[in-house]
DNA sequence: CTTGGACCCTATAGTCACTACAGACTCAAG
DNA sequence: CTTGAGTCTGTAGTGACTATAGGGTCCAAG
């Protein structure tokens, strides 16, 4: 046995995929863009996974469960690989997220609530007007403006 | 004079995108893609709009503030353009996604508290130690996966 | 040693709903 | 006629993947 790894966990990709539940094209999408380093790999050219690339893709998805973007947990990744962070920004990194949060929450109960009304005044018979489709079609606004509701 | 036509409203791009609040380049894409109809052209290649086309740009754009998709609104337009919908399918429609919102409202809100607990752990001082960091590298789940937060 | 099949590789294109350019053309006012 | 604002097409980029095609690798059973 020429290959006796002090740790065992040199895995390939679909077990890293199993250990993680990150689906293997996202794994390699992640090395493609970055947030993933390269692994080594094998003479047949196999990725080769370690208990650290697990750590680093539970970060991941930990922080994408978050709502975090990528972009944002490269910022984070670079931090804490630097060991350049403080409690203190990371704190504010999570609280300023929180915030979007409430705000796309509060977006999308006066989004519910607009639409409850709008269903309020339809009937829901057999007819073919409908109040719905005639508030879609009026000039005048539904609601103001409803802003944070991209992704 | 040889075009006098019977709606003053035969209008380029510019002053339609003024008027119902959708961008140009969204106009031209909506076009391409098939959920606005093709306008007729000047002489020079110029779209030009009529009041119809306004009602429709209209349509799509409360559907799409509503948070209908592009394919919602497609199937939508192709009932309402055929008089072949009952106020009963337009208004279950509405209700489907009124709870699809809620769904998505109620995931973001255990988000906010799942990320308002960790951030409470957290002194937020200077020292490199971070248990929100910590948290992110954790192999036990944060809390039940969300799912719903896709667009 | 060979073979079968599960696994893995790259590269490319598609998704959704736009947005942003570049480079050419048109239109209306002065 | 000139000027400048408006418009045209076509292409590429966004974010965060997902899916497919057409191959190569690994390893255990026969």
């Amino acid at each position: 046995m020429a290959r006796a790894s002090r740790f065992p966990t040199d895995v390939p990709i679909g077990v890293l995929a199993g250990q993680s539940g990150v689906k293997i094209e996202t794994i390699r999408w992640y090395e493609k863009i970055g947030v993933m380093p390269k692994p080594p790999r094998s003479a047949g050219g196999y990725r080769l996974y370690s208990a650290e690339h697990l750590k680093r893709l539970t970060f991941i998805r930990r922080g994408r469960e978050l709502g975090f973007s990528l972009d944002e947990l490269r910022e984070l990744i670079r931090l804490v690989d630097g060991h350049a962070f403080t409690c203190a920004q990371v704190k504010a990194l999570m609280l300023e997220h929180v915030a979007d949060i409430r705000r796309k929450i509060a977006d999308l109960q006066r989004l519910a609530r607009v639409m409850k009304d709008i269903s309020s005044r339809c009937a829901g018979n057999d007819v073919p007007e409908c109040p719905i489709i005639d508030a879609l079609f009026a000039q005048q606004p539904l609601s103001p403006t409803i802003k944070h509701l991209g992704p």
